[in-house]
DNA sequence: CGATTGATTGATTGAATTCAACGTTCGTGG
DNA sequence: CCACGAACGTTGAATTCAATCAATCAATCG
C-alpha cells in the first residue's frame, strides 16, 4: 500500500478531522500500518490493552464469551472505526475480545503514543471525546431496545444499522457487506439461531428481504423500519 | 451552600482531577449552582443541551419511554456523576429524559463554556475521555448481560451495582441509598414488576435480603454475587 | 465426493409476561 | 385522629413468546 493511501486512510479517520498537515505528518509518522486476514484475532478478552487501532478497511467483531458458553456481539465496525479505544482511554484490560471478520487493513499506535499524541494536539482528544460518545450513545439506545423490544424488533433494528454501517448496493436492495449468517445475527441480538432463521424466513416469503447462505439482503426498507419501530 | 463546599463538590468530581488551583478557579467561576427538590426533570429527551451538569449531591435517573409506553432506565447517577454529558460532547440533542429522585445538588456549565474549558485545560478533556469510556464500557456490559442473561441474575447484577454506587451500611447488610421500588428495578433490568416482586421475595424469604416498601438491603452479598455470576 | 458448515422445520419445554384480584402502607384532609 | 384514597406490593392463573431439542436438508470446500 502506498505511502499517499495510507494518508488517505488517516484524513478520513474521524479521530484526525480537522488535524493541520503538521500534526496529520507526525501522526503518520508515528502509525504501524499493517494487513490481517479474515479470522485473525486482534487481541483477546483481558489482554493489556498496547494499542489503538484504527480500521482501515475491513470488517471487525467485538465480542464477549459468556458464563454458560453464550457469545454476545457488542460490536460490529467498519472502516473508520476505533478497535480497543475504551481500553486504551482507560487504562484497564480488554474488556473483549476483538476478530477480523473479513481481510482488514489496520492503522496502529502505540498505547503511550496514542496519549501523547491527545496531549500534544488537544483536537485528537476532542475527536475521541465525540467518537466515544457517540458510540455511548449508540450503546444506550441498544440498551433501552433489548430491555422492551420482542426479537422480531431487534432484529429489524439489527439490519437496518448494518446496512446503513456496511451496506452495499445490490440489485434486490442493500446487501450487508460481508458474510452474515443466523448465528451471526442471533449473537448481536441476543436469540438463538433458530428463531433468527424463522423470522428471517417469514420475512423473505412476504418479500421484505431476500436471503441466502450468508447473505441477506434488504429489499424493502420502509417495512423494516416499520417492524423496528411498531413492532407490527 | 457555602462557598468552600462548593469547592469540595468541584475538586472531588472526577472531571477536575489534577487540575492546577488557577484552573479549578476559573472552572469555579463559570459554574452555576443549584438545588433541586426530588421529582424535578433535569432535562426532557429531545431537548437541545446547554448545559454540562456535575452531580453534586443526590440521585438523577436517566429514562427513555419507548414506543408501547414501556420505560427504560439508562442510569442511575449519583453524587461525581455527570448528566447529559454524552449529548453537550456530541452536539446532538438529548437522548433521554433525567429526573431527580432525591433532592439534588447541581453545578452546571453552559455548553458553549464547557467546551471552551475542555479547550483550555486538556486534562478536563482527558478526564471526560476517561468518564465517557467508562460509562460506555458499562453499558456494554450491561448490554451482554441483557442479551445472554436471566432475569433473576439480572436482578442481581443492578442491586449490586446500585449497592456499590450508592449503597448506605445498614444494621442488616448494605442498603440501597434512595426508595426503590420494584417498578423501579423493573425498567433497570428490562422486565416488569411481578418478576421483580417474586424474585425479591423470594430471596427475602431465604434471607439473602431485607426488603420493605421501597427499600432492600442486601444481606448476603456473597450470595447475590453468585447468583449474578453463575444464574443459580 | 465425502465432510463440514450453515439453514430449515417440527415438537417440546420453560421462562416471563399479562391479567386480575387483593392486601398493605402511607399521606392527607375532613 | 380517623377515614379514605393513592401508591406500592403480593399472588394465582392463563397465555405467549422464545429457548431448547432433534432431525433433516442444502451448500460449499477440500
Amino acid at each position: 500500500m502506498s505511502e499517499s493511501n495510507v494518508h488517505e486512510l488517516l484524513v478520513r479517520n474521524p479521530l484526525f478531522a480537522g488535524l493541520p498537515q503538521t500534526a496529520l505528518d507526525e501522526v503518520l509518522l508515528t502509525s504501524k500500518l499493517r494487513m490481517i486476514p479474515a479470522k485473525t484475532v486482534l487481541y483477546h478478552q483481558g489482554d493489556t490493552p498496547n494499542e489503538l487501532i484504527a480500521l482501515g478497511k475491513g470488517i471487525v467483531k467485538v465480542w464477549q464469551m459468556r458464563n454458560g458458553g453464550a457469545i454476545a456481539t457488542i460490536h460490529v465496525l467498519g472502516p473508520g472505526d476505533l478497535v480497543g479505544d475504551i481500553a486504551v482511554f482507560r487504562h484497564v484490560p480488554l474488556p473483549a475480545t476483538a476478530t477480523a471478520i473479513t481481510d482488514c487493513i489496520l492503522l496502529s499506535w502505540a498505547a503511550a503514543r496514542t496519549h501523547e499524541l491527545i496531549e500534544r494536539y488537544p483536537t485528537i482528544g476532542a475527536n475521541a471525546l465525540g467518537y466515544v460518545s457517540r458510540r455511548s450513545e449508540e450503546l444506550a439506545q441498544r440498551l433501552c431496545e433489548m430491555a422492551t423490544e420482542r426479537v422480531e424488533q431487534r432484529i429489524a433494528r439489527a439490519l437496518l444499522r448494518l446496512a446503513d454501517q456496511i451496506g452495499l448496493a445490490a440489485p434486490e436492495g442493500v446487501e450487508i457487506g460481508y458474510p452474515l449468517s443466523r448465528q451471526d445475527i442471533a449473537e448481536i441480538v441476543g436469540t438463538d439461531l433458530y428463531v433468527v432463521s424463522r423470522v428471517l424466513h417469514d420475512w423473505a416469503e412476504r418479500g421484505v428481504i431476500v436471503t441466502g447462505r450468508l447473505r441477506v439482503v434488504l429489499c424493502d426498507r420502509q417495512r423494516i423500519e416499520q417492524i423496528a419501530t411498531d413492532g407490527k
